[in-house]
DNA sequence: TGACTATATTCGCATGCGGTGATATAGTCA
DNA sequence: TGACTATATCACCGCATGCGAATATAGTCA
């Protein structure tokens, strides 16, 4: 996106939509335990459901969506179909959230918790 | 996030859902096209609305959402209310997702046009 | 203090999205 | 080939969300 140090041309509409997809596909809690699962390694839908506490039906509409994003990768393997992580860029915006909310919060606890 | 390296225990679903909305705060071709104008630094309300093409209602309520998830930081000037950046991940975010999409499309141009 | 400007908030509407139950599809095996 | 298992897809429902118009709130100035 333009800013910040090197000057690029600002992202069209077009391209900014495509950007929103990719966010609101992480942008689901039940998406990223499924992904949560994955990074673990690659899974059948009954093992991601198993972990995951999903439906068989939400949980390979979910990993379409995944997969239909890039973010994952399938493959059949006589009755099963297995999906692993495809995009490595997804565990680093993962993780990236996660310490930014762990800052959020630590001030705010900071801030309520009196210091001994 | 679990996985990956580190064994950490897996996050709860609170966590999740925390996550998922700040991933949600992000999944707005809008608010992506005021983060970008932002990027750029501290603007007024007036200002973003011309960058963006968002009208005045519209983009206070995306602005206050990106505020009360901490990504925004607001100062009153007078008339005049001032937004800038205050999370120095969403810049990050949104590389990392700009480079995933360059690089999955630009495969995919690979892939249909002939090499010559 | 009223007029004006900047911004926040409310309301109504239309569209999108996640979950569930049912069904379709695909693969294996006796 | 039928029974079984694994998975994808469909149809429906209720809730969430973005947009624009209208209105409320806040600050400045003559």
């Amino acid at each position: 996106m333009a800013g910040k140090k090197k000057q690029k041309a600002p992202l069209s509409r077009e391209a900014l939509e495509l950007v929103a997809q990719r966010f609101k596909a992480l942008a689901d809690p039940t998406r990223l335990a499924l992904l949560q699962a994955l990074f673990e390694g690659e899974r059948t839908v009954q093992e991601l459901c198993e972990a995951t506490g999903t439906n068989q039906a939400n949980a390979s509409k979910h990993l379409a969506l995944l997969t239909d994003q890039g973010l994952l990768a399938r493959r059949k393997d006589g009755l099963f179909v297995r999906y692993r992580i495809d995009d490595p860029t997804v565990h680093a915006l993962c993780e990236l959230v996660c310490g930014s909310l762990a800052r959020r919060f630590e001030a705010v606890r900071a801030h309520l918790v009196p210091e001994d």
